[in-house]
DNA sequence: AAAATAGTGTCTGTGAGACAATATCAG
DNA sequence: CTGATATTGTCTCACAGACACTATTTT
């Protein structure tokens, strides 16, 4: 007579894009509107059951596609969430393996994806379905973790990049500003960068030179693991 | 007509005991015989199904608690594995969500537990059922970097320690020795001891001052989580 | 006194951060 | 030339690590 327990697998989903009022780059969160009880109307992480057949981060970058369209520059699993009293309104026991992930914003402006999804202001969410504003800021303190000791800040850009934008991302993610000088000289001490001879123009101002990542280097350590 | 996903919990378990050639502290890990296949006979991390009404933690320090009578000092959650090829031997489809436990060396010596039980040094593992080599390869990372950063090795120690003792946790867990001067410099900047007024007599050497930790801090930062 | 460990002092190198100065583009 | 940002230079401070030195106990 177990009650059953369901697996799950949802994702956090981050983008950089312009805050809406002061355009500077924040992160943005894509969230579904829940359209069944409990907590229907409210805003929830996208996820759904894990397929019997698929591995969890299979399924994390499966739902991540079906609801955004996006395929993640960078996805790793953040937590298990299973306690018996996460839905307490239900029967249902739920066991929620959750992932993160982080896609380009040149991918995140396209598709806009179905109705029922909308993208939100990271700092800026409304109250969440179940447990999800716990997992959202538990995911925002791991990403700005992440990105003060990995090359993790990638995932946001594209394949070339200045050191401006760079920190831009830096900032947008640990949310205040950052000496250029210094930044410059802790990226070029990191070793994680490779500087191209082409240059970005066009600013009313000197050029700056375009940077790639060392592709030898993983976005982020995850120990042992090796891509789960 | 889905296959049915079952949910399982293991925990990785470490002990501070002598090693047995060098007698220095080392890492230990109690595991379990397998009386069944696959993987009859090989060594495996205790562990069990998610019973029904029980959290995930609670189930961890369930099984700590059958398979080696010991209460944990410290409890968290590792990392969530559930690929489809886990276990190509059987048609079972199991996600086990692993913790890693912390217990004191006097508990670790009392109970030895029951039979098909027994520990061993964590760096000289035999190969084990399933993919638990990996998983306490990591394990084994996540405690070493934590030590560095954390007041994790509290959970080794009883309640008031020198900074000797503290000190050989650390370098039992780095597995390098550390410089005594600077471990106590370290120790003192980082505002999570407590110096009691005791002092630890009985050596043929000056008595050294017991300290304490600061309760109020926790043994380790898991961000928002405070518990789960 | 000798042995052993507790605890203090000091020096050096490294790296983060503040901030000044110089370089080079668009207009 | 002016405005703007890129890039370089310099200074200070904090801290990790190496290592010499002093303190206090047991035998």
């Amino acid at each position: 007579m177990d009650a059953p327990i369901t697996v799950a697998v949802s994702t956090v989903i981050f983008a950089l894009r312009p805050h809406p009022t002061t355009r500077r780059p924040a992160l943005w969160i894509p969230l579904v509107r829940r359209i069944r009880e409990p907590h229907r109307g409210r805003w929830a992480l996208p996820g759904g059951p894990l397929a019997a057949e698929e591995g969890l981060a299979a399924s994390a970058a499966r739902n991540l596609r079906e609801t955004t369209r996006l395929t993640p520059q960078y996805l790793e699993q953040l937590y298990a969430f299973g306690g018996p009293d996460r839905a307490p309104e239900t029967a249902e026991r739920i066991v929620s393996v959750v992932y993160w992930a982080m896609v380009r914003p040149e991918e995140a402006d396209a598709g806009a994806a179905g109705v029922n999804v909308q993208w939100f202001v990271a700092d800026e969410l409304p109250e969440l379905a179940f447990d999800h504003s716990l997992i959202v800021e538990y995911a925002l303190w791991r990403l700005r973790n992440k990105v003060e000791y990995s090359r993790i800040a990638a995932a946001f850009l594209g394949e070339t990049f200045t050191l401006a934008e760079l920190r831009r991302v830096h900032e947008a993610v640990l949310q205040r500003t950052l000496d250029p000088a210094n930044f410059r000289r802790q990226m070029e001490a990191s070793g994680r960068l490779v500087a191209t001879d082409a240059f970005r123009t066009g600013g009313r101002h000197r050029p700056a030179r375009l940077y790639r990542h060392d592709r030898s280097i993983h976005l982020a350590d995850n120990g042992p693991l090796t891509g789960q």
